[in-house]
RNA sequence: GCUCGGGUAGCUCAGUUGGUAGAGCAGAGGACUGAAAAUCCUCGUGUCGGCGGUUCAAUCCCGUCCCCGAGCA
């Protein structure tokens, strides 16, 4: 419909899955979602994936699309979003991508650097160094063959500088030479209308205070204790999605079932506030509302307003 | 009541053979280019339990009192 995108971002609890479902049923439109956590099957609870009634009211894309077992990436991720977009402009219907993850949303509307993708090898060989050798001394490597990635990076950075390391052995050129080429939008054609909800950090903690305890009351722990049957790798995204490892202790009695759950609420506050700060200073958005999306009219009605006149 | 441990940052604790003290966690801010709910960076004055004493100087030694824990009665 014109190559409109509705985005709409915020950190966790704020209220931005209630919009993207106001949003598209106003608008005929679906949602697609954009968060790293709720496309995986396994922790639809623990993610705070839309529950069945609201994805009968309004159709929903990319939500618990993969195994946990699989380890996904953005760039996974811009695939399957490329895809639906496409398809739901050709069913003359809105999309409005909703989520948490800010570098999902900033190569969405920003582009990607085309970089091809590493082979399974390099990774493993990486991996291994910086077993043998620490974060530190990958860095060091590192630093003989791409000065300027090095420099950037703090030598204790263990997913940044695995990265760039594994970009130099696969391509043979340093990540910074990469970075120097122009980024490629996926969908060029695509006009954004962007909102990002940034509410207080107080508001926020007593919304994933309360949103926790519901998830326990719902079966978070049954939840966990089928994840923690697969025997899965503790690294993969899905097994560091905020209250599993957590509730995976009380389940291996480490740790108190209250315990636990102090543990995640806290730890979620903190993702929280990580979130607000990508989102107010790495995010541009045509509106920002400071405060949890409650059913608010008036940003609903901005909101379709703003789209309205792309239309 | 007696004995032994402890009382140091919001919390858990280090430390100073006497020259007024520092880690982890929490907290605040920030970064962020293929694991991003990840990963990382910066920020530490606190009557060192109270009061006395010794000393040029005490959080550290001595006395005493208060509080917590363990043991003995």
């Amino acid at each position: 419909m014109k190559n409109v995108i509705v985005v709409i971002a915020g950190p966790t609890a704020s209220g931005k899955s209630g919009l993207a479902l106001d949003v598209a049923k106003a608008l005929d439109g679906a949602v697609v979602n954009a968060d790293s956590m709720q496309v995986y099957a396994d922790t639809p609870l623990l993610s705070a994936c839309p529950s069945d009634d609201d994805k009968k009211r309004v159709p929903h894309y990319l939500y618990q699309m993969w195994p946990a077992a699989k380890n996904g990436s953005v760039v996974d991720w811009l695939n399957e979003a490329e895809k639906v977009i496409r398809l739901l402009w050709f069913q003359e219907k809105i999309p409005v991508v909703v989520g948490g993850t800010g570098l999902y949303l900033d190569n969405l509307i920003n582009g990607t650097t085309p970089i091809p993708e590493t082979s399974s090898e390099v990774r493993l060989k990486v991996a291994q160094i910086l077993n043998e050798k620490g974060v530190n001394g990958l860095h060091q490597m590192l630093a003989a063959y791409d000065e300027e990635t090095a420099q950037r990076l703090s030598p204790n950075d263990t997913t940044r500088v695995r990265r760039a390391m594994e970009v130099f052995y696969d391509t043979g050129k340093p990540l910074s030479y990469w970075h120097s080429l122009p980024k490629i939008k996926r969908l060029p054609e695509a006009r954004f209308f962007s909102v990002k909800l940034v509410p207080s950090i107080r508001e926020l903690e007593e919304n994933c205070s309360v949103r926790f305890d519901k998830m326990i009351n719902q079966g978070a722990l049954d939840e966990v204790k089928k994840l923690s049957a697969l025997h899965l790798n503790e690294k993969l995204p899905a097994m560091c999605a905020l209250g599993v490892p957590e509730l995976l202790r009380f389940v291996r009695q480490e740790i108190s079932l209250q315990e636990a759950v102090a543990l995640a609420k806290l730890h979620t506050r903190q993702y929280a506030k990580r979130q607000r700060t990508w989102f107010n200073n790495q995010m541009l958005a045509d509106i920002l509302f400071e405060h949890c999306y409650r059913g608010e009219n008036e940003l609903l009605e901005n909101l379709i307003e703003g789209v309205k006149k792309l239309l």
